[in-house]
DNA sequence: TTAATATTGGGGCATTTGTCCTTTTAGGAA
DNA sequence: TTCCTAAAAGGACAAATGCCCCAATATTAA
């Protein structure tokens, strides 16, 4: 649910360090800042310093459905970037955000020359690919309070961390159901 | 639905021509056959050259949910290589399935020093997460008469080709309710 | 402070989807 | 051919989920 990078993270700050002139600039926003909108051309590519955001697609029938909460390490941009579309989901802030951007052709660059950088890039985008694989399959298959109880066990806290609204629109359910089960499962 | 990857396709055969001594060997699947299976371990990445292959997650209930349909050009057992994990699905040809498999150790030899390769399996990658992403918000957030509806659009003729209990798995509902709206929407 | 707005919680009912079961049809094996 | 099994189709009812509404509480703005 709130999905995060350690690795990723550690090595951007550690070629920061290393590089004088290096490319990735720190970023501060307030919440409800959206960095990527739907269906529009992106410039950088991010990593998510600290905070949380929100990644979702809008419907046509003008729903969000979010795909992951990212938080400390998790990057976004980069498919945008490789396989060079406009963008099909919005990233927006949930709490204060810092990030480090990277415009894409650095990105680029550093996914040839570095080796190290493109042997990670790649596990976390294999990382992404699993993770979905599995929520996807549990969310589909499940029951509503299945579902939740899930996220009860692998992120206790999530109730108080991110509103009904957007664990709803997680979900892929409406906010009444939210709340039935809820209250179903606290007796 | 039925996912397919030319670009990867053509550069293996490109790969096999001018190799002698190539990493990519053949192989002919009868229909059923389970090429990867979950939670054991895996030792090939495999690319379709001909036939269709599902892939699914089967969940601790018993029911099988299908990530996606295989056909030409399309890479598995990719992500276990490059995450190092066990396998998180099951592949299985429903056709006759021909396939190049590759060990593991070259693949991961190819990536390091076939820029192309390495580009070409970004790209792939990339692909699979936007893919996922979209077909995945809407069918969670979606009737299950809008999900079978784009996938007239998309794929006319999947009813022909994919069985009503593995389109089923495929959308997450039990075989009564496509059958339920197959009809309604056929009148 | 007060007013305006967003978030949360839940009643009541309609609709959708699932479960169970039976029949029909099609295809393969003996 | 005949038998067996798997796939497809659908009736009837139960359960889950969505939709619309309103009230209570919390948060933000003036």
């Amino acid at each position: 649910m709130i999905r995060t990078n350690i690795e990723l993270l550690q090595y951007i700050e550690k070629l920061r360090k290393e590089n004088d002139n290096n490319s990735f600039i720190l970023e501060d926003f307030s919440p409800k800042h959206k960095l990527i909108v739907q269906n529009k051309a992106t410039y950088y590519v991010y990593i998510v310093k600290s905070g949380i955001a929100k990644c979702y697609l809008t419907q046509d029938t003008g729903s969000d459905f979010i795909q992951e909460f990212f938080g400390e390490g998790e990057l976004f941009g980069e498919i945008e970037t490789i396989s060079e579309g406009s963008s099909f989901c919005s990233v927006e802030s949930i709490s204060r955000l810092f990030v480090y951007k990277i415009h894409k052709s650095h990105f680029l660059e550093l996914l040839k020359e570095d080796n190290k950088f493109n042997s990670i890039i790649l596990k976390t985008m294999a990382n992404k690919i699993r993770y979905k694989a599995i929520r996807h399959s549990h969310n589909q298959s499940n029951s509503i309070k299945s579902n939740i109880t899930r996220l009860y066990s692998l992120f206790p806290y999530f109730i108080s961390d991110i509103s009904k609204q957007d664990i709803s629109n997680y979900l892929g359910i409406n906010i009444r159901s939210l709340n039935r089960i809820l209250r179903e499962i606290n007796h």
